[in-house]
DNA sequence: GCATATAGTGTATTTAGTACACTATCGGTT
DNA sequence: AACCGATAGTGTACTAAATACACTATATGC
């Protein structure tokens, strides 16, 4: 810290940043997009996108300025995770973060084998889909943040429709029931998946279908927000 | 902010807090424990204890010193609740501010009739319980900070075995029942009720009971802590 | 000993969760 | 044109959990 700097206080402040776990869907697994850091500390070491809080903007639009910066993508979905305050987190300074998780529907950016292509975006960083099995080493505690995060994330989805968002706007419910089994790690009965995800009311059924190879087509459905917002009205909650 | 004190940044800085969302249990209602303001803004008003995180202090420490300052009670139970960082939300300049959710047994405290008094413990300000249906004008945004940590509370109860805290540890079935009936605002079968929370195995009856005047005497019980540990390793959880 | 107040107990019914196997429809191949 | 492989789509019987419900037990105070 110390003495330099046009912005003093009588006492010392913590720096403010937010840092964000941004969860995509590949085929058949659950990725989370990191960014390559350029500088010290953890140089070359992966991180969360993430950075200052400035002191003219609110929490949430330093997040959406973050995710829209890396993803090129607006309207993603997040929310407040948790915020992290140990005193030895940054070896620069005191630096509280705040984290978020994000969900995007990642089958719109190219995605290649390893774990998906973003890059140009952001300056010179690398920015790349990660499994979250296979995590590579992460700068700060950024760790902790993913399973975190990992942790909200996958008892979330059994008690609000946020799974919705790391799929396209039309899916099918094989691809719905194969997000629960990855988020979930284990395998769901296909009726009785069916039976309770559209006996719940809040999807419609589209009179459009999915060719996908030598296969009978799958009908494609459309999560109903109003639906749901009207049902949460009469106490009336989601549930898998 | 400007450009005096010792501690310089060469980008401003907001300012970090901790506030406390403390309930306790009266005999038929739930409270939340409130500092009357000494100084502007918000003269008088009352406000949630809180204060500024110190640079050397972890987050869970600061909150710490706050409950134990205005509550004079250790080991208190509190858990992070969510982070408030509105531009407008303190009009002395930006401030962010880190809300955590505490739970006490109240009756360890001298209560009176309108909501307790707690005094003398913290300089001259004014401390006291207040039922949450009965709340007075709340100074910043505190009224929004204890509407959430209520519906957190209201709803983690349903799957954490908290409710115990606003609990002396010795406690009758009944008064658990009570509980529950408090802060979920609806009535409880009491043999459904029993049935279940005996049931997960986590309750240790005494060979106690309580006298409370002309009645039968209720047994009493106690919470076992390590018995739900090892129910939670089993993947088995507790559930109201 | 009787009135009053709270403690404590079991069963039948309803509802929700689970387990399970076959038919339908497409493209590609022979 | 017939068949193969692959995924989509459907209903029912069984099991477990949630709910509804009424009486007996034990203390004190009069």
């Amino acid at each position: 810290m110390g003495h330099s700097g046009a912005f003093c206080y009588p006492y010392a402040r913590p720096a403010v940043t937010v840092d964000c776990v941004v969860f995509g869907l590949s085929e058949d697994r659950l990725q989370v997009l990191l960014v390559q850091r350029d500088e010290e500390p953890f140089l070359q070491y992966w991180g969360l996108p993430g950075g200052f809080v400035r002191i003219e903007e609110d929490l949430e639009e330093s997040v959406r300025r973050e995710l829209e910066s890396k993803t090129r993508c607006k309207n993603i979905y997040f929310e407040q995770l948790y915020t992290f305050g140990a005193l030895d987190r940054d070896p620069r300074g005191r630096t509280i973060s705040i984290a978020y998780f994000a969900l995007v529907n990642s089958s719109s950016y190219p995605i290649d084998e390893v774990g998906g292509e973003l890059s140009q975006s952001s300056g010179h960083k690398q920015v790349r889909w990660h499994g979250v099995e296979t995590l590579p080493q992460l700068a700060f505690d950024h760790g902790k943040l993913i399973a975190c995060a990992l942790e909200r994330l996958r008892s979330k989805i059994m008690y609000r429709p946020i799974g919705f968002e790391l799929l396209p706007s039309r899916f099918t419910l094989s691809r719905l029931q194969k997000l629960y089994e990855i988020l979930l790690g284990r395998e769901l009965d296909k009726r009785n998946f069916r039976k309770k995800i559209l006996g719940m009311g809040v999807l419609d059924g589209l009179e459009a279908w999915e060719q996908n190879g030598a296969q009978r087509p799958a009908q494609l459905y459309r999560f109903n927000q109003s639906k749901y917002q009207q049902k949460l009205k009469q106490g009336d909650f989601f549930e898998v």
